[in-house]
DNA sequence: GATTGTGTAAAGTGATCGTTTTACATTGGT
DNA sequence: ACCAATGTAAAACGATCACTTTACACAATC
């Protein structure tokens, strides 16, 4: 049970590096076993089809993803970003990547992207409630805009992508507040 | 030459869809030769491989997207996004999602992908310019995060982070008016 | 100490990949 | 009338695809 839990630890670390670095249908099995060290037959014992290691790669980063954005402030979010993409790099949401390659027709995957999706909706109208002291989902829509461009513009511009984003979303909240000063 | 016109003009179309709408590497020569009606041999006579081909499709997606994309205010620029994304649907930026799924690795993808992008920040620059009265690039990535973010964010949110993306512009252009009021 | 579970290595499944080739029909220009 | 260009249909190319199967090794459990 507990190599059990190796094997699956490792062949989910593997994957999601060779499907972020080159892509989910440009990555073949034959790749996938041997960075893992493990035979194709265990692979499948394991997540049973390329769309369902898919989907436990997705779920698993989904995991990590969550503790990492897991903080007080909006600010603290956009730097919380920041950090990743620094240590792991930008190559854009690897939700929406392999929900569009293939083509959204993957219930598992495009099950895993909603799943996710939601989630940074609920995390960032909490931020929004604990920056302006009410729920504004307007302001949230503004800052989720941000979020995803922040990701994807990253990938092709770097880090003054971060700062703008940064800027934009303490000038977003200045105004917010302006407009509607519930608490101070 | 007409006739060669239509061909290409017919292949690139319908490749330009297919592509869309399932991916670059899902998507076999088969699927494309029989959608634009013609022979495989032609297809590699026009555009050489299938490489070639998405960059040709790149290439006069580009032109297509510089055409919409000529106005004269930073909302009409939202403006005119949102009107495509109605009349076409929003799969994300094909370039942005091609140039990844071939992990950057293909330099005919890649540079389609650098001279769209690059456009498009020089083109944010320019409309900035003609809503601040001069040069501001802290402006101008902020704006091009929030339309990165739109893009992306419109798959699976769809029009409301239009709204969301042109009220978060016109906040963040009040914002830079104020500080810097060149003209009036 | 036989059984059951879980692993490996490696060959084999048929299908599909991108690309080339062979053979032939149609066309327009000199 | 002929030649060169440009198209089609279809077979063939070897490689690779996701996935299964066969045969075997080493554990721990009852």
């Amino acid at each position: 049970m507990q190599a059990s839990n190796d094997i699956r630890a490792r062949l989910l670390d593997a994957a999601e590096a060779l499907f972020d670095r080159h892509g989910f249908t440009a990555t073949g099995m034959d790749r996938l076993t041997s960075a893992a060290g493990i035979s194709s037959r265990t692979l499948y014992k394991h997540v049973g089809s390329k769309n369902g290691l898919m989907a436990a790669v997705l779920q698993a980063r989904d995991r990590r993803f969550r503790r990492r954005v897991d903080v007080a402030s909006v600010d603290a979010f956009f730097a919380a970003l920041e950090t990743w993409f620094a240590e792991e790099g930008a190559r854009g949401c690897l939700f929406l990547r392999t929900w569009r390659e293939t083509g959204g027709d993957v219930p598992e995957i495009a099950e895993a992207m909603s799943r996710h999706k939601a989630f940074m909706q609920e995390t960032i109208g909490e931020l929004v409630v604990s920056e302006i002291g009410s729920r504004d989902e307007a302001l949230a829509d503004e800052i989720l805009v941000l979020f995803e461009g922040m990701v994807h513009a990253y990938t092709y511009r770097g880090e003054a992508m971060a700062s703008a984003a940064r800027r934009a979303v303490h000038t977003l909240v200045s105004a917010a507040r302006a407009r509607e000063p519930k608490t101070e």
